[in-house]
DNA sequence: TCTGGCACTCGGAAGCGAAGAGTGCCAGGC
DNA sequence: GCCTGGCACTCTTCGCTTCCGAGTGCCAGA
């Protein structure tokens, strides 16, 4: 177990290097911070802590950077989530209430987001899966052609197109329109199936066939994965990474086009609480030298999406956590009132 | 005038540029095509060119460069468009081929654009205005909430939340949806302002008021200038762009976050045709060291968006106008099937 | 008008040395 | 037993000089 002063001077290396960008040395750790100890006894200390492996020196005659193992302690037991200010706050709603809906919401999310934490910002949009049904809703289109319309408690909207081997009558779509309303508004879209199962068996033989072909669309909406969607921003951040810059950022800006990789980024966080991810603990090789900060949101208590910033893992921890918690905070109140 | 030798020479030091990236010298461009003249002969016409502002020497002793307006004679009249090989006019259409639905259709256009060209890929979705109403929908949300969903031929869909001062009854709505769509369906958006315009006097007293209501929020739907929305993709390929890095990319990676930035760009294009702005030719400043090539598409013979590619002046401009001009219309015609 | 030759310029790479930051270790003090 | 000041040592960084070569411009001759 490591002394209370040797935590300390943990502490203090992390957001020296923070805030400077460069290894920190002894001597400079005791000018900045009254450790109340001379620089040659935080030599030892530092010693200790290189055994241990929080911190490395990335040449034999330079300071010392914190690693990732270093940075998780840090998270974990030595710093706090710095709250936002009054002001800040304030500023978070104003941005978020100008939205008209609900790309509008998570544009304006990531750019906040960006802004405030000055990196990536991801946002997910909410998912399917975990919200309610507010309506579903069949245009007849063509005889035999409908559009499908699912609307969430949300304010996201998904269509579909569907195509019926015979011909649908007007009648029977709005027959069609109505139980499905009656089984399904208000509920949650993962009860869907079930409750939809024995649906055809309400209509003529006739209807079955389009009645069957609607709802396997119906249903392959709701468990289409790759219709989990999202919005990043911040990109312009990432040339503030480093000075090795083509090779650290390349991989980064390749994750971040990948949907799939931050979607999964993303689902592998815990699903309450906030989740910070350091360096190599991100199971995508690209992103090793970055950190990954999310946290669920949601309109009722219950998380239905996840957002978060991708930065450096030298970045301002109890800062960002402080700014992504309180966004999620705001754009959960924002979907509540919608 | 130049002669017909220099130009030959100008096209050379392009070409050359363009795969190396360095300055060519006088003697590598008699080893490499085949001009049928000395070193010395070509050092004139560079001299020659140098004094037309053609091409410019980074420093005295090393090779030319082209100069924007080099590259403008270049693509003007110096190169054609190349076009794809038909191995790769499969792939682009196999490869849009596969699109669900019009999101779809945009994100593999983005990324199709990007790996052909390795550039960075600008998609702008189907404008409104210059579509055809497939269809307008009113949803019954709550007694005074309606939910207006917006169908285009382009496939596109655009909904928006409408609070009425009064509840609407269910009949009168039907009602309303009826009227709109016998008016509206299948005329071009920017008619429906006046299509619809003496609609509210055919409804009782009572009615007048939701229905302007919606009619209003439906026109300022078309109206609306941010929605014109678009896609971006290929960002990595941003890291081959120079090696004096950070103080080129960033301010691109700026404007492409500002859509506002990148849809007067596409705007200011020419409405048919390619377009090719190079270097200082763009208005915006963060994009002086790159050229845009973008083209209309469209589902019929009319362009309803652009679509293009940033890259840097220093781009392959046959084959980079080849992609766009071949991608463009491969996606006119999947929406012209759709 | 083109060509070969020649002197000149200048940027980039390589080599060298001094400076400085930071460390590890040790002996002595509290 | 822990902390401290001192000291020798290690490396990186920076500036300086030198050297090399690519590329040019110009000129005289074919």
């Amino acid at each position: 177990m490591l002394s209370e002063r040797r935590l300390q001077v943990l502490r203090a290396i992390v957001q020296d290097y923070v805030g400077t960008e460069e290894p920190v040395g002894s001597k400079a750790l005791t000018e900045r911070h009254n450790l109340g100890v001379s620089p040659a006894t935080v030599r030892n200390d530092m010693a200790a802590l290189e055994d241990e492996g929080f911190i490395a020196q990335p040449h034999t005659s330079a300071g010392r950077i914190p690693t990732d193992k270093g940075y998780r302690l840090f998270v974990d037991k030595l710093a706090g989530v710095k709250p936002m200010s009054a002001p800040e706050r304030r500023a978070i709603q104003n941005f978020l209430d100008g939205a008209v809906d609900l790309d509008d919401v998570v544009a304006r999310t990531v750019r906040l987001l960006a802004q405030l934490t000055r990196q990536v910002a991801v946002v997910q949009y909410p998912s399917l899966t975990r919200s309610t049904v507010r309506h579903v809703e069949l245009l007849s289109l063509a005889p035999a052609r409908v559009m499908l319309v699912l609307i969430t408690d949300t304010g996201r909207v998904e269509q579909r197109m569907v195509d019926c081997p015979v011909p649908f009558g007007e009648a029977s779509l709005a027959d069609l329109r109505a139980r499905l309303n009656s089984r399904v508004a208000g509920r949650r879209f993962s009860d869907v199936p079930l409750l939809v199962e024995d649906l055809p068996e309400a209509f003529d033989l006739e209807d079955r066939g389009p009645v069957s072909t609607v709802l396997s669309t119906l249903l392959e909406t709701l468990v289409e994965e790759n219709e989990e969607r999202l919005m990043i921003g911040g990109t312009a951040n990432l040339t503030r990474f480093g000075h090795d810059f083509p090779l650290t950022i390349r991989p980064v800006l390749e994750a971040l086009e990948e949907q799939v990789v931050l979607l999964k980024l993303l689902g592998e966080a815990g699903d309450s609480g906030m989740t910070v991810r350091i360096g190599h603990e991100n199971a995508y090789e690209g992103l090793n030298s970055t950190s990954v900060v999310s946290v669920g949101y949601g309109s009722g208590g219950e998380a239905v999406a996840k957002l978060g910033v991708v930065g450096p893992t030298r970045m301002d921890y109890p800062g960002t956590m402080g700014a992504v918690r309180a966004v999620a905070r705001y754009v959960g109140q924002i979907l509540a009132e919608s």
